[in-house]
Parts: C-alpha cells; structure tokens; sequence
DNA sequence: TATTGTTATACTCTATAACTATA
DNA sequence: TATAGTTATAGAGTATAACAATA
C-alpha cells in the first residue's frame, strides 16, 4: 500500500487548513480584495496609473476643485504622498493643479478633458473586471452585499 | 449674506463625493479592509508580529508540518518573502523548522507551545477588534456577508 | 499660530534573479 | 531537470519631519 506523497498533516494544497482565521471577515476580505485590486493595478498599468492614481483622479473628477488635503484624507493617503500623485497626473496630463481664488495656499485640483476620457474608458474596463469576478452573486445579492459593507463602513468608521 | 468658507464645489468633507467609484465593490472592500488592518496592525504589533506574520503563524498552527511554499502560497507570498517571516517566527520563539523526513529539501513548520499561546491571546483581541467593527450588523448579518464573500471567493478564485 | 503644499528621507513590504541542496 | 529554501537586491508605496507661503 504505497503512500503518494503525503506523509504530512498537510501535504497538499486542498488538504490546506484556515483554522481560526476562518472566522474572520477581516481575512476574507483581504482574500479577495488581494485579487481584485491585483486585477484592477493590471488594467489601470495600461494607461499608465497605479490603482491609487485612478482612485485619486476618479475623486478628483467627482470633486472638481477639491484641495489636495481633501484628496488626502479621502484617498487615505499622507498629504505627502498626494502631491507625488498629482505630480503624476499632470504629467500624464490627465489632471491640473489651480490656484484656489479663495486660499492663495491651496490647489484647487481638476481633471482635463483627456483625463475624463481616460477615467471613463477605466471605468468601463474595471467594470468589466468586477464582473467577471462576481459572477457567483445575482444582482440581488451584490446590492445586499453593497448594502451590508456600507452599513460597517458608515456605523463603524463614520458615525 | 456671507459664504462661509466653501465657495468651491467640494470645499468640506461632507461634499466629497465618490462618482462612479461607489459603483465598484472593490472600492468598498479596500475602505474597509484598510480600517480594519491598521487596528490589526496595532494589536499584532503588541506581540512584535506584523499582520503578516501573525496570519502565517495562524496557517502554520492549522497546518502542523506545512512546508515553506505551501504556507507562501496561502498567505500569497513569494517564497523568499516567507522565507524572512518564518526567520522572524523561530526569532520570537513562535514557529520552528524541523527537516522534513520524507524530502530532505523541505522544512516543515510547527508552531512552539509559547507560539500557540500567543496566537490564542491574539485571535482573541482581534476578534473583539472585529467585533467592534462590525457592531453595525446583527449575527443573521454577518452570516449572510460571509457567506456572500465565500461565494465570491470560491467562484471566482478558486473555482 | 495653524494650515497647504512641498521636499527629502527612511522604512516597510514584496518581487526578481541567482544560487545550493536535494529530488 | 525540477523543486525547496535561501540570499541579495531593487522597486513600490507610504509615512515622518522640516520648511515656505499663506491664512
């Protein structure tokens, strides 16, 4: 009676164990947020952004005019590491720096029309992406899903 | 009649709008997940682990005598980034290598009773972190966030 | 004094490539 | 030849601290 190749508790990959961490939301999240952003990073490299630049120039487009600190705090990013983002974006020239009429220190931030286009064809793109990940879910169950991560975010983060 | 102090489109925290990235579940994810993670952090931290370390030290304990490449697929890590983590396990007397009898090659990771006991304290603390994350959803909840999760991850990821 | 944006810098995290020892 | 583990190294990504301009 041969014995494969298995001799230990956990030799191959399906025999592969969670443990405790199996009864965190915290670790499925990662999981899968660890994909999907790999997936997403892939895409938004096509137009030369790392994810986090097309985060701050989706915002930027929603916001026009925000100040740099605002994009900060909204993109969880050290004011610091913004302008390094921003920098970025000119360069492409997907957004621009104005100074703000009203506070002669801050930039008012905008996107160009070349960058609406790009964000534009982004989001189509990673829409596609998303869905294809989340095949398994019907519409119903992505609403709930939504509805359920907005409630944490809002009670624990915001309220 | 005075303008405040908001004469831009989106000049206070409460304006800033998400656009077409509030469409995106990754995005809700990564907010999250990213709250979440820091709290980690702090908690792991106490024990002198990073995140990482401390979800490795899990895998192992779950696993008793997983291999290296085993372990770095699981956590989704290179081998030689495993490689640093397990040296800081053996370093803090949480995990040990032993040579594995049956391919001279392989190591085959074990946690030390020290190693246990510190996971058990930490799974603890980071449960109740958790919890209080996740106070905004009643049991019948979060079951059914985990369970969409587990679909998302197995369909997509594994599937 | 406090805030906005900036620079310089250092640190963490992770991947790549080249190596060794085994298989 | 291929795999397990290791080392050295380099590249992201991000934070901290100090500074200039402005409020």
């Amino acid at each position: 009676m041969p014995i494969k190749d298995a001799p230990l508790a956990a030799s191959n990959d399906e025999d592969i164990s969670l443990g405790r961490l199996g009864e965190f939301v915290g670790f499925r999240l990662r999981r899968i947020q660890n994909h999907l952003s790999s997936e997403f990073s892939t895409e938004t490299g096509r137009y030369g952004l790392r994810p986090g630049e097309f985060s701050a120039l989706a915002i930027i487009s929603a916001n026009p005019g925000l100040s740099q600190v605002m994009l900060s705090r909204e993109v969880g990013l050290d004011k610091s590491a913004t302008v390094m983002v921003v920098d970025d974006l000119e360069k492409h020239g997907f957004a621009e720096r104005r100074r703000s009429p009203v506070d002669r220190r801050r930039h008012a931030l905008y996107t160009t029309e070349k960058g609406e286009a790009v964000l534009s064809a982004m989001f189509d793109k990673l829409a596609t992406v998303e869905r294809d990940v989340l095949t398994a879910l019907e519409p119903d169950d992505l609403h709930l899903l939504n509805a359920l991560l907005d409630r944490i975010y809002k009670t624990a983060f915001r309220g």
